[in-house]
RNA sequence: GGGCGCUUAGCUCAGCUGGUUCAGAGCACCUCGUUUACACCGAGGGGGUCGGGGGUUCGAAUCCCUCAGCGCCCACCA
């Protein structure tokens, strides 16, 4: 045989892909023929690379869409990037930093400068790995977050939602960096892993109602006493309940501070007192809200101290200096009760190491009260389905108690916010979608038309990543086009979009559970606000890939795989597979190389079996009877199994549906099917059965396809003569059909009497090349004499009779009600038969006594229903049956 | 602290509304096999009182209660 017996991937793959390409088989456009099916990618990192996480995800994908295309369907898959705001202006702020280039020292335009230089360079990187895998993506429809036109959609979102009234402006604690000077997202904030260790200082004030007494709290910034407001009790706590109603007074500065309860004093921690500065912490700030306190900001934006603190001593000194002067002056005043070290978490700046400083400011909100009603309603009435259905209560959950969103970020790479103060106040500004528009407005606002454009200065922030990829299953059909986004109404038009109005709503999304919120919550508010309908039909949940030892994969763990490796070792259809082969719906898919390995092995498999169908000779015009109904029983197998995977695709089984092709094809195809007409060494097979064994082969191409796309193309056009455009990929997905289900049990039986020869010859040790003598005496209501030929080849026996004539001398065992004997002259051990039959004897009667006894429940012959009632009394009679065969075979041994 | 979920063979998981096919699959493991598609293989085999306890029922892996362990999300300790 010239081929290989190993399946070369490497030969393959690229070229069928570069030829999926050239032949527009990935592109799609609105078909009134046709249904669609559209599929947008959660846009990767601009500037990321391909994980593991990646290939699960997109894997999940191109399944899809591959069915889908060969369900004769307008497939689109859209793929895209997300300038991913904070990760990539940190991998360019840290790029510029080892070119000796600090951001500080940069315009806003020379940074951006950079920043799309970067990207230039390294975005897009993951896309093209992504065709490796397989991935059947529309890339004539390949999308950015901040494609021109993309960008404008951003902000018309941000200015309509602002006429809404949806969008306001709102005090809000953020992380500050007082040496680098700028805000800091959560993710730029670290923290240490065990904790650091800090010191709780107890400090007393003078109650100012009384002569002599006074009250402890515990802290550990006493630099932030002077910004002080209250002091906070548990209103469940009896040791200060006299104290309520009246005040402190606040070291240094003699200030009264009223003393009020709040339930989130922790009754146990420190003194059970709360000094509360609403300036500097972030609770301390809620408290104060809920307490209407006041907020005296202390700190400069270098951290040093301000002159409201009130003592010029500090004024102009670093905070940690600060720190150590008001221990000093409050230990020498008597007013340091004590000291203690305990270990908490401080938060450090990612870029300087420095403690980052907890900082109010004004930020741009979202109110999500209203705006998000819609995409509650949504999942909980299964508009939107969420497999598994299991994260329905979390999102519920989240969406009842849905807080605003804050989207302004300190960053320069993103959509700028469209805000522009014509004044000093906080209020002196007008939101428009072009500084012409904003000009006009600010003009009016401020009574002033002799304002110019450079009077106007624009917000420096820019918007959070996720308040530009909500929109994405919409813009990535231009959805928010001139043309089809009507500003006045503050919607999306219909019927003035062809690709909007044909793909959207999507069928499905593919995405982790981690962005549930971030992202997929978000698409919903916007399909229904913009496009008033959902975004998607259904949300498939993956879950995260991790190692053997349930580690997530991570770069700085160094312990996953790359990618583009296990493709080029194992092939892209064995990593394909080996991913998908445990990997249900929202479960962690703890990855092993094992698996890609079996992937591979798979597809070696199905190599082999191809080699084998098409190595024979064949003779011409002939059909041989025998292969009948080997032919009839696969047709009806595949059906069967077909209806399976079916059922597991329309329920998002994935990893189901492919478990049931692989069985499918390794047990039923080759170890069942292949062997039962396989001709014998040498032999021609008749064209009749080979043309059956072909179609057999394209029907199991066709299904593995989807999971496998390579090797199916590839043996597509090697099984039979076909032009370039006849490929398995637009080829018909096979149609559900009726199945003989008795045959197929028939063949059951015929297996495990085949299997039990088998485990015959393993036990007593006959080779398999020495045929056997079987003769089985039929006790069922199946006949399963039309399998004669294939028990006969399979179990290599040289004579077959059906007959009730039990022979003498011959080792018996029953195979549900067939009765079986092999004889073997001189070879049987007859002590050892007896005890193995009597041991059988023995296990059956036990057997037999507990169905017995259930039958004589009068209970449940009562209660349960008739159709139990009768399985319980056919096992008895089978029961009774094959004892009673097992006691004439022990008679027979016996003479 | 608030919410959600999980616990079935060595591992990863199926088991829908309690009762034919209810104790399963894949992998791993063990035995045998240099058969003429494939050792990236073939044939056969072993393995679980369905986390513990209690309850409902004629009957529970499946429903209820409880205990234990694990995981995730959100909010976080002055």
């Amino acid at each position: 045989m010239a081929l290989s017996t190993k399946y070369n991937s490497l030969e393959v793959e690229d070229r069928w892909y570069q030829h999926w390409m050239d032949k527009g088989f990935f592109h799609a456009e609105p078909n009134p023929d046709k249904e669609p099916f559209s599929i947008v990618i959660p846009p990767p990192n601009v500037t990321g690379v391909l994980h593991m996480g990646h290939m699960l995800n997109n894997t999940i994908q191109d399944v899809l869409i591959r069915k889908a295309r060969m369900e004769g369907k307008e497939a689109c898959w859209v793929p895209g990037t997300d300038h991913a705001s904070i990760a990539t202006e940190a991998k360019v702020v840290r790029m510029l930093r080892e070119k000796g280039i600090k951001k500080s020292d940069l315009t806003r335009e020379e940074f951006m400068e950079h920043a799309w230089e970067w990207k230039e360079k390294y975005g897009g990187i993951i896309l093209e790995q992504l065709k490796k895998l397989g991935a059947s993506c529309d890339w004539e429809r390949t999308a950015f977050t901040m494609d021109p036109d993309y960008y404008d959609a951003v902000i018309k979102v941000f200015v309509d939602l602002y006429r809404k009234g949806f969008i306001y402006r709102g005090l809000r604690m953020i992380n500050w960096d007082c040496e680098a000077m700028t805000a800091l997202s959560n993710e730029e904030v670290i923290y240490n892993e065990n904790g650091d260790t800090a010191t709780l200082y107890s400090v007393r004030y003078k109650i100012q109602e009384s002569e002599d007494e006074y009250v402890t709290i515990a802290t550990v910034r006493p630099e932030t006493i002077m910004g002080d407001a209250a002091i906070a009790v548990n209103p469940s706590d009896e040791r200060y309940k006299h104290l309520l109603g009246k005040h402190a007074i606040v070291p240094f500065v003699g200030r009264a501070i009223p003393i009020i309860a709040d339930s989130y004093v922790d009754l146990e921690f420190g003194t059970g007192c709360l000094k509360v500065t609403p300036a500097h912490d972030q609770n301390d700030y809620e408290i104060g809200q809920r307490h209407n306190l006041e907020v005296i900001d202390t700190i400069n934006l270098d951290g040093t101290l301000n002159e409201k603190c009130g003592v010029p001593a500090y004024v102009g000194k670093d905070r940690f200096v600060v720190r150590k002067m008001v221990i000093k002056d409050l230990k020498a005043a008597g007013d340091l009760v004590g000291s203690e070290d305990f270990t908490t978490r401080i938060g450090r700046s990612e870029r300087t190491n420095t403690v980052v400083e907890p900082k109010l400011s004004l930020q741009w909100f979202i109110n999500m009260q209203d705006i998000s009603k819609r995409a509650l309603s949504s999942v909980v009435d299964d508009e939107v389905k969420l497999h598994p259905a299991k994260f329905k209560n979390t999102y519920i959950h989240w969406m009842e108690n849905v807080r605003d969103w804050c989207i302004s970020r300190q960053l320069w790479w993103g959509q700028r916010i469209p805000a522009y103060f014509y004044g000093d106040g906080d209020d002196d500004f007008v939101v428009a979608a072009s500084i012409e528009e904003a000009l006009e407005l600010a003009r009016e606002a401020s009574g002033n038309s002799s304002m110019t454009a450079d009077d106007l200065k624009q917000d420096s922030d820019v918007l959070d990543t996720w308040a530009s990829s909500w929109l994405f299953p919409i813009e990535v059909f231009k959805g928010f086009g001139d043309d089809s986004f009507d500003k006045e109404a503050g919607k999306i038009k219909a019927g003035a979009n062809a690709d909007l109005d044909y793909f959207y709503p999507t069928s499905v999304l593919v995405t982790a559970p981690e962005i549930l919120f971030f992202w997929v919550a978000r698409m919903i508010i916007a399909g229904y606000e913009y496009k008033e309908e959902k975004p998607f039909e259904n949300v498939y949940l993956t879950g995260i890939v991790r190692d053997k030892q349930r580690r997530k994969m991570s770069k700085s763990l160094g312990n996953s795989p790359d990618p583009l490796d296990l493709i080029a070792q194992y092939g892209a259809d064995g990593v394909r597979t080996g991913m998908l082969f445990s990997s249900p719906a929202g479960n962690d898919l703890l990855f092993d190389e094992k698996l890609v390995e079996q992937g591979r092995n798979f597809s070696n498999k199905i190599w082999n079996a191809f080699r084998l169908v098409t190595g024979w000779e064949v003779a011409k015009g002939e059909k041989n009877e025998e292969n009948e109904i080997a032919i009839k029983w696969f047709e009806s197998r595949f059906q069967q199994a077909f209806v399976e995977i079916e059922d597991h695709f329309s329920k998002y089984r994935i990893s189901d549906a492919l478990m049931t092709s692989y069985k499918l094809v390794w047990n039923d195809f080759c170890s069942w099917y292949l062997e039962m007409i396989k001709p014998d060494y040498g032999k021609p097979i008749d064209e009749y059965t080979l043309n059956a064994t072909i179609a057999f082969f394209e029907k199991v191409l066709k299904t593995l396809h989807p999971f496998m796309p390579f090797i199916t193309e590839e043996l597509w056009h090697q099984i039979a003569e076909r032009s370039n455009d006849d490929c398995i990929i637009v080829a018909e997905w096979p149609k559900p059909a009726p199945f003989d289900a008795s045959i197929i049990s028939v063949a059951e039986e015929a297996f495990e009497i085949i299997s039990a020869v088998r485990n015959l010859r393993n036990e007593k040790g006959i080779s398999m090349k020495e045929a056997l003598p079987l003769t089985i005496n039929q006790k069922g209501t199946e006949d399963i004499a039309p399998f004669a030929s294939v028990i006969r080849k399979l179990s290599n026996l040289d004579t077959l009779d059906f007959s009730s004539e039990a022979p003498d001398n011959a080792i018996s065992f029953v195979v549900r009600t067939n009765e079986c004997h092999v004889t073997l002259a001189g070879l049987i051990d007859a002590d050892k038969e007896r005890e193995e039959l009597q041991k059988e004897i023995e296990y059956l009667t036990g057997f037999k006594n507990t169905i017995e006894k259930k039958l004589s429940n009068e209970r449940f012959v009562n209660n349960a229903p008739e159709q139990v009632v009768a399985m319980e009394k056919k096992k008895l009679e089978d029961t009774i049956a094959k004892i009673k065969s097992l006691q004439d075979n022990l008679a027979k041994l016996s003479q």
